[in-house]
DNA sequence: GACCAGGCACATC
DNA sequence: GATGTGCATGGT
């Protein structure tokens, strides 16, 4: 079993290549979009991502000095502009009263101290703190989304209702902690659920990975 | 026009 | 603890 898993990132990774993520120029641009692609498509994301380029306030400090319906109107290409906005300001209150805006020294923190620390800020769950971890951080934390369960549940790998830290947990303990492999293989199940692994029109029989198991 | 996208919080039972 | 709902834009 424990091949498994790793078959299916070196079946992935023959097909795919790499996937050089997370695209993004730095730590907080990462942070940013993670937030943004909450249940959103990633086009629109960078959309939002570029007005913020455009208006010149994509830094902790500019937007921690924004107001929050401004930077709602100029994020509504991401959708959610209203709730997201908030999440947003709520994350930069986290980052300025614990560690004076400075993302350097919310580096250094331990990952699972940092992880509860992601959860306790309101708007922030499981796969976005997760996603913080890993892209931000180089921490080694597997990440799981939606196409990871739908993937690995259409390989019978993981049940229809395991919830986000059983099959977090089901990859850490079957790969080795290692951030460049959990980033990759993250990104790459994301590249083949978006172009094989679809919700209503599954195309299993063109994926690298083969049929599935399940016929859904 | 319905469905979907790199979730999460909150209300209710 | 499980289940349902609101949040919203833009592509297919």
């Amino acid at each position: 079993m424990t091949s498994t898993l790793r078959s299916i990132y070196n079946k992935l990774y023959k097909h795919f290549g790499p996937q050089a993520w997370w695209p993004a120029d730095d730590p907080w641009e990462v942070i940013v979009g993670a937030i943004l692609t909450q249940n959103t498509s990633w086009v629109n994301v960078e959309r939002a991502l570029d007005n913020l380029k455009v208006k010149k306030v994509l830094s902790p400090g500019k937007l921690y000095r924004l107001p929050e319906k401004k930077l709602a109107a100029i994020i509504v290409p991401a959708g959610y502009y209203n709730i997201k906005a908030h999440r947003l300001k709520n994350f930069l209150e986290y980052l300025f009263s614990r560690y004076g805006g400075d993302l350097e020294k919310m580096s250094v923190v331990a990952s699972p101290l940092l992880r509860e620390e992601l959860l306790l800020v309101n708007g922030v769950g499981p796969e976005t703190a997760d996603a913080i971890l890993l892209y931000a951080f180089q921490k080694p934390v597997f990440v799981v989304d939606a196409y990871t369960k739908r993937i690995f549940l259409r390989h019978k790998l993981i049940a229809e209702n395991d919830g986000y830290h059983t099959v977090q947990f089901l990859c850490m303990s079957r790969l080795k902690p290692d951030a460049p492999l959990y980033n990759e293989f993250h990104a790459l199940l994301v590249r083949a659920g978006k172009e094989f692994c679809l919700k209503r029109k599954p195309r299993c029989e063109c994926c690298p990975l083969g049929k599935s198991q399940v016929a859904k």
